[in-house]
DNA sequence: TTGAAAGCGCTAACAG
DNA sequence: CTGTTAGCGCTTTCAA
């Protein structure tokens, strides 16, 4: 089908005189342990540079039982955030000379759980997957048979897979923290999918650092139901026509804040000077917003490199009696300052 | 190494008394082909179900010549643009029963190339590639080895191989022709990477507008050498602080015209007040900004739709003695009205 | 209607 | 220091 005819250990053996055997272990850099003689090996690796020659992946994997591939099953790749975490896997598993299978699931748990079993099926030697929703239970039976599999930004601890996700209940602290300082009391929260346990971690978060002020725990402030634009933007214009007094507004995610923005502009709310806002999730046109908003930020660069550290040490020691001291890494979240936070009083 | 044994066909077949012959014919839906009896072909159908047994993929490469792969490598997963090109990919030769292998070129060519080897001696049966800078002679052997491979977004006609891209030209044209219509004749133009094919035809449209109004093309006013933030702020600042008096700003990226709303506002110009101004890429935080963007919108799913249609298309008709006639799609853009132009006189 | 056997390209015992 | 051989799991002649 191509003009250039694919050429195989075997060939090369025969043009060359030696065998296969030697050809290989050659190629795998093996010459040194089996002595074999500079002479040979130079001519070998002279022959398959200048043919520009590599041992068939696909017969090697179907031998040696890895295929130096790593399965990526993401929520949704438009999402800048999981893009960023994409990239990082993607840049960090390259450099380590596997490739790439990467999976949409479009957030749909069926569609997850089709991509993880093909993934398996298709021999990764690993896989990451960032949970589309609040159920990975299917994911279990992984982790009894061992296999390197790493959970990232949706995660449960008690699954027994390692994994790794930022802190988000020091994020909703701390930002509920920050609002509390400049003096904020009635501060409603968007929350996104409420299933989800990001979003029950923050909203924990929020509760505990309004406790810590004595300040009572409002469910009717606490709303959504998604992540996304629309949500936000009802949810905030519902908010103020109920006319619950809120100043200050705690959005769970970027989208959701750009919302509230919108139905704050229609119901002539100034931010900050009427409503304070702080989002989540520091995309880089937040900046460019007016006021500025201030965020929390998370790193989604961080995650995607130490799942792909995680996920090697255990490929490393998955035969190896390992006793899966399981892994779970809280990365730290940082507070961005910028102008939508109106000091009070 | 994994507690769920790998069952293969040999088992199943000793297991149920027939040949592994009969087996893959069976599950490979050409029961009906060998004629086999009703019988036996259930039992197998039901126990592989059982089982959940699918043929090993790696073996079947091996054997078949074919993997039921196709390449994707991307200049940047983070960038939205090449992310929504990416998800549409991933979509599409998902529900075709492929897999996507993933490699991240970061723009840069020597690992774009690297990354485009590896992928064929891989064997996947077909590729696409957003080519990450302005040379892709590297690609060209490929059009002669009739593989399948189709260019998305950077692309060269003249190199003989299929793509898919956006009409750049009327792009350029359309915005700009939308800018004079509204009375502006000293139209900025933020070229981003003027290399680049994309940047080459958004300003041929440009100037060909301005042609078309008896507007002389002057080079002081077309600036820059980077699509992104930084540079959309710096060229701005040096135009403005320059002295030249332009109306109205024509910015070939979105970043670039966030840079540019930076400059300006440090400038003191208002938008659109002073000066009017138009971006490239629609993405959804424009229409938040203040004011909402005026942009030319490209989509990037139906690029990535269109070039998974093209690619399998080829595939197809690989070995048919396919008169290789040479699909190069233009896609269609469109001018998304918001705030940001100002009407002038 | 079914099976035996060869072989895809590779590596790893085992044997010198 | 090098080679022979078996076999990874599958499909496909060829033969019955």
């Amino acid at each position: 089908m191509f003009s250039r005819p694919q050429n195989s250990l075997k060939q090369i053996a025969a043009k060359l005189g030696v065998s296969m055997t030697t050809v290989s272990r050659v190629l795998s850099g093996q010459a040194g342990k089996y002595r074999i003689s500079e002479e040979t090996a130079t001519t070998i690796l002279d022959y398959a540079r200048k043919e520009n020659f590599t041992p068939n992946p696909i017969a090697k994997g179907l031998r040696l039982r890895r295929t130096n591939t790593i399965g990526l099953v993401i929520a949704d790749v438009i999402n800048p955030f999981f893009a960023g975490i994409a990239s990082e896997i993607a840049n960090a598993t390259r450099n380590l000379g596997y490739s790439l299978i990467l999976s949409d699931s479009k957030g749909d748990l069926t569609l997850e759980k089709q991509a993880v079993e093909l993934l398996w099926q298709r021999q990764v030697d690993g896989m990451i997957v960032c949970p589309a929703s609040e159920s990975f239970e299917h994911l279990a039976r992984y982790a009894k048979e061992r296999r390197p599999l790493v959970l990232v930004d949706q995660v449960s601890p008690e699954i027994g897979l390692p994994y790794v996700t930022s802190d988000n209940f020091a994020a909703g602290k701390m930002a509920t923290a920050h609002l509390l300082e400049y003096g904020h009391k009635r501060i409603a929260c968007l929350q996104g999918r409420p299933t989800t346990i990001t979003s029950r971690l923050r909203v924990q978060g929020y509760a505990a650092a309004l406790a810590g002020r004595g300040i009572a725990f409002d469910p009717a402030i606490v709303v959504g139901d998604s992540f996304d634009e629309q949500g936000g933007y009802l949810d905030t214009k519902l908010l103020l026509q109920s006319g619950r007094d809120v100043t200050a507004i705690l959005a769970l995610s970027d989208p959701l804040a750009l919302g509230a923005l919108r139905a704050l502009a229609e119901e002539k709310r100034r931010v900050p000077e009427d409503v304070s806002i702080i989002a989540f999730d520091d995309q880089p046109f937040l900046a460019h917003l007016s006021p500025p908003l201030t965020t929390v930020a998370q790193s989604a660069r961080a995650m995607g490199g130490a799942a792909v550290k995680i996920l090697f040490e255990r490929m490393r020691v998955a035969d190896a009696a390992g006793d899966a001291n399981n892994a779970g890494l809280l990365l730290p979240v940082s507070l961005i300052t910028r102008k939508s936070v109106h000091k009070l009083g």
